[in-house]
DNA sequence: ATGCATGAGCC
DNA sequence: GCTCATGCATA
């Protein structure tokens, strides 16, 4: 393959914009020799100046068939890091709990990235006259519906994260007012009582196979106010069980598709809510349920928080701000090819975890980078872990309308 | 809505 | 190097 598509990142030459080149790509076929193509855009939102010519990525334009994979890594399309400092995590979690895989325990954590830029002003608050046109999505890991994967003949399900240590935690738990900006935490009280959810609370919930044992009601210093209405069982420091978060999730997007936010909206809005923002993504993940239990628990009670701000400020001024990516490169996305993917999914099934050996040939044999490949498994394992499975096919027929794993259906045939 | 990526923190 | 939380860039 001369595919233009060998040479891992172009450098700043070539720039095809858009997964299509002409020329080389092969791409009718569907041997395994074609492999990616590092789509490059040019810039990065935030800052066009910076250009990536990271010479060091060349290596040569292809890989030779193996063994010849020199490069290891790389990491350098990172050109510029403003913000160095900011390391005041105070990560003793100290709240070690049972040794439920999905153990939810606020942690403190510090507030590197954003700390100045972004919230500025009012956030929430961008119009969206659709409503909910669409809203099809079922997810059900919790006991509600017991679907799981069952692709793996192995193990893989669950291994969970046994003993984490865990890194950022939030903090949200301000205390008062926390104004951001002057605005907003006018409420402080508030008492909602649209969402009805008020959940059982049963200690068990299953995923389909976990063992869990919490429960440890923790009630620390309970302090004053909660909101004098029928909130869930838990407000700020208790578990939710998955169906806790499961309903939550659900409330969630349509109260914020009726208000008429976007996910992006919401994400901004955190940010000046309570210092931390988040993309329109984790959002998404987040009603979807594509994150982890933990990852959830810690999220909920700003979603909620925002919630009740949300529809309590039902009518405000708009008024949304942008925050400026920093200047922070990113490596650009590369797209592994149909076939290649199959292949990758077919090695996962065998290995979830190939060892840095395997690996390499991997990624000599399909002619990825190594890194990309690692990643590539790594995001996979994660991606296993998350609350919602994927798709669950009833029938054969679904399975194979599955895009991605048609390919994995006719790697294994094979 | 998701795929690939980055990074922190731990091992 | 892995896991996890997150997000840019994309489809």
């Amino acid at each position: 393959m001369a595919t233009a598509t060998s040479s891992p990142y172009l450098a700043s030459s070539r720039i095809l914009s858009g997964p299509v080149l002409h020329s080389d790509r092969r791409v009718g076929g569907m041997q395994p020799g074609s492999t990616a193509v590092t789509t490059v855009s040019s810039g990065y939102r935030g800052n066009p100046s910076v250009k990536m010519v990271q010479s060091d990525f060349m290596q040569g334009a292809m890989v030779a068939s193996n063994g010849g994979h020199m490069l290891s890594h790389a990491h350098q399309w990172v050109t510029s890091l403003p913000h160095a400092a900011a390391a005041a995590a105070a990560a003793a979690v100290a709240a070690v709990e049972a040794g439920s895989p999905w153990s939810p325990s606020s942690q403190p954590q510090d507030v590197k990235r954003g700390r100045e830029d972004l919230h500025t002003g009012t956030a929430l608050h961008h119009r969206s006259p659709h409503l909910g046109p669409h809203q099809a999505h079922l997810g059900s890991w919790g006991s509600s519906s017991a679907a799981h994967i069952s692709i793996a003949e192995g193990q893989q399900q669950q291994q969970q994260q046994q003993q984490q240590q865990q890194q950022q935690s939030l903090i949200y738990s301000q205390p008062g007012g926390f104004t951001v900006n002057g605005m907003l935490s006018s409420h402080a009280g508030q008492s909602l009582m649209h969402q009805g959810l008020v959940r059982d609370e049963s200690p068990e919930l299953d995923h389909g196979n976990h063992r869990h044992h919490h429960h440890h009601h923790n009630h620390h210093t309970h302090h004053h106010q909660h909101h004098g209405m029928n909130h869930e069982p838990h407000s700020d420091e208790d578990t939710p069980t998955s169906d806790d978060l499961e309903h939550f999730a659900k409330q969630f997007k349509q109260r914020r598709i009726k208000l008429g936010f976007t996910q992006a909206d919401v994400g901004l809005a955190l940010g000046t809510l309570y210092g931390n923002v988040f993309s329109q993504t984790t959002i998404c993940r987040f009603e979807a349920l594509q994150l982890s239990f933990k990852n959830m628990c810690k999220l909920k009670p700003l979603l909620n928080k925002w919630l009740e701000e949300a529809d309590s400020t039902t009518g405000s001024p708009t008024s949304i701000d942008k925050i400026a990516t920093q200047g922070r490169k990113r490596k650009k996305r590369t797209s592994i090819e149909v076939s290649v993917k199959g292949a990758l999914e077919s090695h996962f099934l065998k290995c979830p975890k190939p060892s840095a050996q395997e690996i390499n040939s991997l990624a000599d044999t399909l002619q990825l980078e190594k890194e990309v490949v690692r990643v590539w498994f790594c995001n996979r394992r994660q991606k296993e872990k998350r609350m919602t499975p994927p798709a669950l096919p009833r029938t054969p027929e679904d399975a194979y309308s599955q895009v991605g794993n048609i390919d994995l259906m006719r790697f294994i045939q094979h």
